[in-house]
DNA sequence: GTAACTGCAAAATATTTGCATCCTT
DNA sequence: AAGGATGCAAATATTTTGCAGTTAC
């Protein structure tokens, strides 16, 4: 029978192995967002560093997950929403970054506002990451 | 005398050296965001690598610099408007990165729009990056 | 059975640290 | 002269690549 991490897998055409679906399966349950160095350390080390990086790679290309622009070197990896399209991502939402967590969070109830931009430049994709103190935190 | 490169280190206390002219004159000259590498290229390589990072970091922290989130793997920088003091900026102002020329760029113009956040959330500092095609690559 | 995926080894890159020497003030 | 900055060597960390063995379909 399929659990809902398969059917992600599967409505993306991706085979359903063992390490796609412990790592996919860590991006559905955690609401916020993940580094690669968090889910080294949350499958326990199971996989190979390398197949981590494949995985991730290919859930980037199917667009069932999307990275967050940090300012540190770190990238952040989330969940899409379902109306992702392969190649082409819809998450016009607002991130979060906690200073004191250190947690990333997507707020998908926050839509990124419409800037007027000089004339001339034609934007394709909006990014805006805010940072403070999260909900929990205060 | 002294030249404009030099007045932005002493007001920062930051001695005199040959890689901090260097480094930051190519920032100056440069509208556009750096990263590392840029650095090593433009400066042709007169500059051992370590100095490059040591001397970036001491740019962030005295605030002439600050950095740019992307969602790769690469960290980029740019200068700071005037008005930054030290350890806390006012780079309140969108970036561009244009997809053809790859050049990231500060549009000092456009100002981060306010968003409301949920409930509990206390903001700090907002990014935001607008990605497409540049006025020049039109 | 075949194509795709994984793990291992290793290469290529990127970043950090310690220390002796040199330069700025 | 003194403190800070640089360059070199080397330790770490990160990411990529090739290939042989394994697994999903």
């Amino acid at each position: 029978m399929s659990t809902p991490v398969d059917i992600i897998l599967k409505r993306n055409q991706l085979s359903i192995t063992d390490s796609r679906k412990k790592i996919l399966e860590l991006f559905v349950n955690n609401s916020g967002a993940l580094e690669h160095a968090d889910i080294e350390k949350k499958t326990g080390e199971k996989f190979d560093r390398v197949t981590v990086y494949r995985t991730l790679q290919s859930f980037l290309e199917k667009g069932i997950i999307h990275t967050i622009p940090t300012s540190d070197n770190s990238v952040r990896y989330a969940l899409c929403k379902d109306d992702c399209k392969e190649g082409h991502h819809h998450d016009n939402h607002v991130h979060f970054l906690c200073n004191e967590c250190h947690t990333t969070m997507c707020l998908e109830d926050v839509t990124i506002p419409e800037v007027k931009l000089p004339v001339g430049f034609q934007p394709a994709e909006y990014q805006m990451v805010v940072s403070g103190t999260c909900k929990e935190c205060r």
